[in-house]
DNA sequence: TATTAATTACCTATCGATAGGTAGGTATCA
DNA sequence: TGATACCTACCTATCGATAGGTAATTAATA
């Protein structure tokens, strides 16, 4: 059984892919769950609390299903292709962006708490890219920070254009790229 | 002398781009311009009406700035850097994001005419890009959606982190592989 | 074991602030 | 005189947040 902080950090999630931090109010989530606004405070007493929370669960949530970056018996190859596949699933899934890239655009914006998970969530999933990537062949073109940059990119053209062909591409090219 | 609609438009630019659609209402635009949200009402009835002019003259600045995709005397390097250089200067003024990747991001949630306007912003530059491409040598890895990907996507990093590195290695990366 | 104390997870009701939007008036011009 | 560009004043709906209360569960104690 699914705890109701649980639940409400899964429809906060989806929410705040599908519309950004303040396009999803606690009214939103309470309706959602058949419950009363005061009690979704209860369960996070801010708004910054519950952005948090929600970054960061799925920070831990994304670093889980890609494994250790340094696991002798993958190949590079291996590695990048289970990176694609997770953003490929996150948009199949109600074709919504990447949490980070919706909260990330509007950072400035953003409480200091959530600002910070944002950023926390970039760096560690550059740090595992490159982790991922050493031992590449130096004469490939691939850097953490580009490949990161292109699974956004084409996750955000892929929402907005509703097709999902942008980050096809880009899957392809970096499978591509990464050799045998 | 700037008209006060245009004075409208650039203030909601920049905060769309700075918080999102939601996060910038007809108050804080009067109060920026010092007068009343009825007054910005009269020149923008709906907000949907706003959202929809901003990002109509933001792509048609942005097309305005890249010039012909095909003048005969630009190589496919130069073009290039001048749309990888658009997207430094836009980050520069304000260390915000792409407005197409703050609102593309949040796609289904905003208002039609708004979608619809995103939607042509990125159709109408991706064919810019593919038209300023023919004539590269094939065999370079360069596709119109991928440079856009990769352009968005880094924009995002670099206003999450802070730190304009991830759009200057994009755009150095991009300047190798267009050629001479 | 029975009683008490605390804790959990909600509720109703309400707060001040703010959202988008409107009706109708007023000053400035050609 | 009529259009333009504002204004005051207001509306309804919703926002995040809080106060105060309640039933059910759990822990500690006599």
């Amino acid at each position: 059984m699914i705890s109701k902080r649980d639940q409400i950090l899964d429809i906060a999630e989806r929410g705040y892919r599908q519309g950004g931090f303040a396009g999803l109010s606690f009214r939103d989530i309470a309706a959602a769950l058949d419950m009363k606004s005061a009690s979704v405070h209860y369960h996070f007493p801010h708004k910054e609390d519950l952005g948090k929370a929600v970054v960061e669960r799925y920070t831990d949530n994304l670093l889980d299903n890609l494994g250790a970056p340094d696991a002798a018996d993958d190949s590079v190859k291996i590695r990048l292709a289970r990176l694609v596949e997770a953003y490929r699933a996150a948009y199949a899934e109600g074709e919504s962006s990447c949490l980070c890239a919706v909260l990330g655009s509007v950072s400035p914006q953003l409480p200091p708490a959530v600002q910070e998970a944002v950023n926390s969530y970039f760096t560690r999933l550059v740090t595992w890219t490159e982790t991922a990537l050493s031992g590449a062949k130096p004469n490939t073109s691939l850097s953490a920070a580009h490949i990161i940059s292109a699974l956004q990119g084409a996750m955000i053209l892929s929402v907005a254009m509703g097709d999902a062909h942008y980050l096809d591409d880009v899957a392809e090219d970096l499978a591509k790229k990464s050799g045998a």
